[in-house]
RNA sequence: GCGGGCGUGGCGGAAUUGGUAGACGCAACGGACUUAAAAUCCGUUGGGCCUUGUGCCCGUGGGGGUUCGAGUCCCCCCGCCCGCACCA
């Protein structure tokens, strides 16, 4: 027997035995009850990062467990395919994006199979390939047949040097990444699926997915932002303005009499107007399109604005309310336009301190006097009561905003509506490496969708990126078609999808993956979907889960599946991160390059010796160099040490610091159980022995531990609190090798012992698992084997300890039999010296005793 | 700016969900083994105080509150992280 464990000849072994008995591949038909496991599928970017290893470590012990449970387990593996990356590498490397993300498929799925997932390779899809994009074309056409995708014009952010639309990736502080010159918005025609049809049921079904975190679902209500409020006219009475009314939509209608101007969207219908006559609208318009497009940039932008001229009628009062363009209003939600009271907003706040606009406060913050209460440079948001309202004083917010819905309602000027934050979801993209979007542009008939029979439209593969722009556009001839309607010439739609459309549909292509008549036989994905256990990162909470979510009810609608809601279970893991560290020009440098030894102070530069500085721990990143490559660690530690690393400090969900230390440690624990259990100081007794009726104290107390370690170690992966499991799986792996063994039926105890731990420790580390259930003397692999029972009788000990604090401080503890009567377990605490010496010369006043938890004495 | 989260020893974290704060591990220090090193094993390890105990006080980002009892619940503040609709 080897003194040491090779985790590079085991692993190997293990890996290549999976394959060749296809322990991992899943039957449709298999016995027990499925259980679908699906990681977020990777962007093949070429090379594994840690955050890869710990996503898919953690939804693979979720796979091996669930299998010792006797499910029926599929836990496939797929590449997010299309996307920017590829088409970059083909204009800075001149790659061509299909061969560059190939091979980089090819590279990451030998680094995964490196990892000893038990993933069903059978089932491997990549999305770029025409098999798969075919099925989302199709998907397409129903949906513009059921009315749930159409085309409107919006804004996307341009680069007037490169003449290219950015991705707001692109634009970096206002500016093209590559250009560095100032972006554009520019309208453009666009693909949009209506995601706002199913608003009201994404939102409801949120409480049924009870095996999701909260915080994600409640960050997927705010997303939809179902808000009640009002939306009304007012009515223009000075100015020259092309309409009568201005129509507004507000959640504050309470704050109606605090209304110190009006504010327009630069998007606004009237504004367009407005700027046609007046240069001063118009250059603020023009400056505020020299801003990106996304809603971080707009409302981290200074608050800015310009009048109009413009005055709309107060419904109530007899007063005048100036109109003003602001570039804080957003044309997506609402009306575009809205009334602002400062008082209680703090962008309008702002904003009407920058241009000496009035600020009525109208609600009165609970023990303020109204004659004295006045808005300094914070807006009061929170609860009281109106003054300063008419009708509406002394009512609170509540009473108020219904109140005063009433009364514009009987006016005729507005009603009460219910407004999303939520839009429609935008697919179009102006790049090559995505999926065509199938419709045809004919000069007569118009939009014509592309015939099924003519699926798939498939990428043209002589493609240049010379020219800035879209390449598909440029193709000399892919474009040129004939009308499917009238058989005139026409020209094909140069968009592609966002790279979401195929994100939100390959967990149901898993379940029936070489389908070429359908995206899937809805027979097979109803009886797999929905997924039990998702697996990804936080950063997906939103967009990519909601649309997923839309996508799936949309195919439901359609007739391609029977269920709503994809993933019934939902883990988000927390990011890898590591120290930084600057060399002393203050260039990062990697920790390969960083000589620790001598601690963190004397830190060292391995190439010369000069002083490195170690900085802040933050997420790994190229940029900062604060890399770990999992090749390395894997070709240095093992996969099963770099597995159980991952698993053992932090909390899944947290972020993970890797760490020299915690690498190495987790490979001396490997080791340590291979020494244990391949050569064990006591002989075992032979497989099969079945325990002895009467074991000695010492024996009595490991299975104690072993069926307690079984319990919790079940509850915790039950749980995925993976990192509690590995410590109840070290604690019980220390009392083994504590146990002394002298007894008489330690033979068999030790071996029912270190079997239960092989067991325990298999969805972990499996190949050392593997490894060790051998020399066990087992012929069949230890990945096929069933989870340990529970003996409940050893969960629950006679005797418990419990705390003795007088005034809440500890003085004592005492052991008692389970379940002592109170008022015998407050005499025995009374007694103890710690406690008398504390209450002496003090009257007792009270005992609180919580059986088998604590007794307390107050004095 | 808006939405969501996190904060416990030198470090990662644990704490039966309001009941003995620091499980399990990393690092450090001391010791054993060794010609030496590696590996391994044993011990110590939140801070402070002294009368060195079976001792006392302090301690879960900061401040306040509720409670017999708060890491856990409530309010305010600070710091860091994630998302914001064309990165995936």
């Amino acid at each position: 027997m080897d003194e040491r464990y090779n985790p590079r000849e085991a692993e190997e072994k293990w890996q290549k035995f999976w394959a060749e008995q296809k322990i991992f591949e899943t039957r449709d038909d298999a016995p027990g009850e499925k259980y679908y496991v699906l990681a977020m599928f990777p962007y093949p970017s070429g090379r594994l990062h840690m955050g890869h290893v710990r996503n898919y470590t953690l939804s693979d012990v979720v796979a091996r467990y669930r299998k010792a449970l006797g499910y029926n387990v599929l836990n496939p593996m797929g590449w997010d395919a299309f996307g920017l990356p590829a088409e970059n590498a083909a204009i800075e490397a001149g790659a061509h994006p299909r061969k560059w993300t190939h091979s980089n498929i090819d590279a990451m799925r030998a680094q995964l199979q490196s990892m000893g997932l038990a993933i069903d390779w059978s089932r491997e899809i990549a999305t770029c390939d025409p098999e798969y994009y075919k099925h989302e074309q199709k998907m397409f056409l129903d949906f513009m047949k059921a009315g749930l995708a159409y085309q409107k014009e919006s804004w996307v952010n341009w680069d007037p040097v490169e003449n290219t639309v950015l991705a707001n990736e692109q634009v970096v502080d206002g500016c093209g990444w590559r250009s560095g010159v100032p972006v554009e918005r520019r309208k453009l025609t666009q693909w949009f699926l209506k995601i706002t049809d199913f608003a009201d049921e994404l939102l409801d079904a949120l409480d049924t997915l009870e095996g999701w975190p909260d915080r994600v679902r409640l960050m997927q209500e705010n997303w939809i932002g179902k808000s009640r409020g009002l939306q009304m006219r007012f009515h223009i009475t000075q100015g020259d303005a092309p309409a009568e009314h201005i129509e507004i939509f507000t959640t504050r209608p309470d704050t109606l009499f605090g209304a110190s101007f009006m504010a327009l969207s630069p998007d606004h219908p009237l504004t367009t107007a407005l700027a046609e006559k007046d240069k001063k609208i118009a250059d603020f318009v023009t400056e505020c399109h020299r801003q990106g497009t996304s809603e971080a940039a707009l409302e981290q932008a200074e608050k800015r604005g310009v009048d109009t001229g413009l005055t709309v009628k107060h419904p109530f009062e007899d007063r005048e309310i100036p109109v003003w363009v602001a570039n804080f209003v957003l044309m997506d939600y609402g009306t575009g336009a809205i009334f602002a009271c400062p008082a209680h907003d703090q962008r309008d706040l702002d904003f009407a301190r920058k241009y000496g606009l009035s600020v009525i406060p109208v609600v009165l913050p609970e023990g303020e006097d109204p004659a004295t209460f006045t808005v300094g440079d914070e807006a009061y948001t929170g609860e009281g009561t109106l003054f300063n309202s008419d009708f509406m004083n002394g009512l609170d917010v509540a009473e108020a905003k219904k109140s005063v819905i009433a009364r514009i309602e009987k006016s005729g000027d507005g009603e009460g509506t219910v407004t999303w934050r939520l839009r429609d979801w935008g697919v179009s993209r102006q790049r090559y490496w995505g999926c065509p979007i199938p419709v045809i542009h004919c000069k007569d008939c118009g939009i014509v969708p592309v015939p099924e029979d003519q699926l798939p439209v498939t990428l043209p593969e002589d493609i240049t990126f010379d020219k800035p722009g879209n390449p598909i556009a440029h193709h000399p001839t892919w474009k040129n078609c004939t009308c499917p309607s009238c058989g005139k010439d026409a020209e094909r739609e140069t968009d592609t999808f966002d790279t979401f459309f195929e994100s939100s549909w390959y967990y149901a292509r898993y379940c029936d993956p070489h389908n070429e008549n359908a995206a899937f036989d809805r027979a097979k994905v109803d009886a797999w979907c929905p997924v039990d256990q998702y697996v990804g990162g936080i950063e997906h909470a939103v967009m990519h889960l909601l649309y997923a979510r839309f996508f799936n009810r949309a195919l439901k609608k359609c007739g391609y599946l029977g269920f709503d809601e994809p993933f019934k279970g939902l883990f988000t893991q927390g990011m890898v991160t590591h120290e930084t560290y600057k060399d002393e020009k203050g260039k990062y440098l990697f920790p390969s390059e960083v000589d620790l030894s001598k601690g963190r102070e004397k830190a060292v530069k391995l190439s010369d010796g000069t002083l490195v500085k170690v900085g802040r721990i933050e997420k790994m990143s190229k940029s900062k160099k604060n890399v770990v490559d999992p090749n390395e660690i894997l070709e240095t530690y093992g996969a099963d040490a770099a597995r159980l690393f991952i698993l053992s400090d932090s909390p899944p969900e947290r972020d993970l610091e890797w760490t020299e230390g915690g690498i190495e440690g987790a490979w001396r624990f490997v080791q340590k159980l291979w020494r244990m259990i391949s050569a064990p100081q006591t002989a075992l007794a032979a497989k099969d022995t079945s325990l002895p009726g009467n074991t000695d104290a010492a024996a009595q107390e490991v299975l104690e531990a072993m069926h307690k370690t079984v319990h919790q170690t079940g509850q915790e992966l039950d749980r995925l609190h993976f990192n509690k499991a590995v410590a109840h799986i070290r604690a019980f792996a220390n009392t083994l090798a504590d146990y002394d063994t002298s007894g008489k039926a330690d033979g068999a105890v030790l071996r029912r012992g270190f079997e239960t731990l092989v067991k325990l420790a298999a969805p972990v580390m499996p190949h050392l698992a593997e490894e060790l259930w051998r020399v066990l003397g087992h012929e069949t692999p230890v990945s096929l084997a069933a989870w340990p029972k529970v003996d409940k009788k050893y969960l629950v000990s006679d005797q418990v300890t419990i705390a003795v604090q007088v005034n809440g401080k500890l003085r004592a503890t005492v052991t008692l039999p389970r379940d002592t009567d109170k008022k015998i377990a407050e005499d025995i605490a009374m007694k103890e010296p710690g406690v008398k010496k504390a209450i002496d010369g003090k009257t007792v006043r009270k005992v609180i005793v919580v059986p088998n938890r604590i007794v307390n004495v107050v004095v």
